[in-house]
DNA sequence: GACGTTACCTTAACAGCGTTAAACTAACCG
DNA sequence: CGGTTAGTTTAACGCTGTTAAGGTAACGTC
């Protein structure tokens, strides 16, 4: 039983559903899913591991709260930072890309939990429409295209897809390799910029402009076994 | 002890050791990391849990031989994929994205186990200089600034991770929340390509020419409030 | 051929995990 | 006052990774 949205019952509100929430996100969010364990949980709260279940059908429901909650900040995190540039603006749709590898990076093992879902989204995502921010990438795009920033599109979904993937790409590669680790030594490549924000702001021109030089330039091939 | 990378001793070839990896990895495909036990793995190889010690130093050593093995078949996949197009031609860069997201695919739990470590990269793999196949792409970005087909950029490597980070992401995002899934009634969009190899291909425009209106056309902004 | 060493594998056990069952307390409702 | 129910506990089950101890069989050496 108990889904646990509020207090529950009749109406004594003892706080202490929000207080495994919380305890479950400051573990997660401190030592990773893997720190994650309903006596832990339990020890922090002050309470029997069992009584948890009487908020929560189980460990996978209550990281599925953790998670929903996440997403929420992270939404509110993303609309607060594009809300500082006009609507329409390129500088706007850069900002959002921006807050997304911003709150990534303060909040590595969260991320990793919110977007590290194995079998789609949690059953708890499914009934809320969008609280990814996907609308708010979306919304964006499309003010961008309709101001003339942007060369308009048929489908702005895939266009958000696209912008989506870059700054998603970015951050799990950060989160799995530390790009911006001191390379090895063996291994000369040209320095890249320090921080993940970094290498984002540099995406800039590349998103806006591309990579393919000018047509007329397209003659040569390079002569080499392939 | 014993790291396992040959039968060990005198000259004893039992081949344990390769049976335990490839049940392992047999798990790890079929089921997912979390179905990977050392019991499942042992009773799969026909032996004890503990006779698994005496090949490999523990579970987290099992899993990043899988993973050291699997970087390789993905490093051989994309190799191939990229020598079916002359070098320096555009069309070679696109063969070596699409070869990423199809072996994503159809490596769904496997590719989740190689890219998902959570702490850096596995021990095993620091020795390696480059398994991961971010060489092919330095190499074939390269080629084609060389032979035109790309506008030259003076960090070959920031573009690199540029066009890394699009492919990872747009994979990471499939696993993740599933794009091509049919989307909710209630949320209306505009049909997306079908799969996920589908949306990378519809990515090429964005890619090689960018998002943004040609220059003099930048002059009305949308007039709403933020 | 006997001896000591070592590779190889076993069973038994420990601590921790998620989860269930049963029991208990305390507050509420009629 | 009696009954119901929220809230919590202890005990236990089956699973996990891992360690310890012990055994067996093949080897190199004298």
């Amino acid at each position: 039983m108990a889904t646990a949205t509020a207090p529950l019952g009749g109406g004594r509100a003892s706080g202490v559903d929000t207080a495994i929430l919380e305890a479950a996100r400051d573990i997660v969010a401190r030592d990773g899913i893997g720190a994650l364990s309903m006596r832990a949980v339990a020890e922090r709260v002050g309470v029997s591991a069992t009584a948890i279940y009487h908020y929560f059908d189980g460990k996978q429901a209550l990281v599925d709260r953790v998670v929903q909650t996440g997403f929420l900040r992270f939404r509110a995190y993303l609309e607060e930072a594009s809300a500082e540039h006009p609507r329409g603006s390129f500088e706007r749709l850069a900002a959002l890309g921006e807050a997304y590898v911003r709150f990534a990076l303060e909040n590595r093992e969260y991320f990793r939990v919110i977007f590290g879902t194995h079998n789609g989204h949690p059953k708890v995502l499914e009934d809320m429409p969008d609280i990814s921010g996907f609308d708010l990438l979306r919304e964006c795009l499309c003010d961008g295209m309709a101001s003339g920033a942007l060369r308009p599109h048929p489908n702005p979904d895939l266009v958000a897809i696209y912008l989506w993937s870059i700054v998603h790409g970015l951050v799990t590669l950060e989160l799995a390799c530390e790009l911006d680790a001191p390379p090895p030594t063996d291994c000369p490549r040209s320095a890249l910029p320090g921080t993940a924000v970094d290498i984002f702001r540099a995406f800039a021109p590349f998103v806006g402009h591309g990579l393919r030089a000018p047509e007329p330039a397209r003659a040569t091939e390079v002569r080499t076994e392939p």
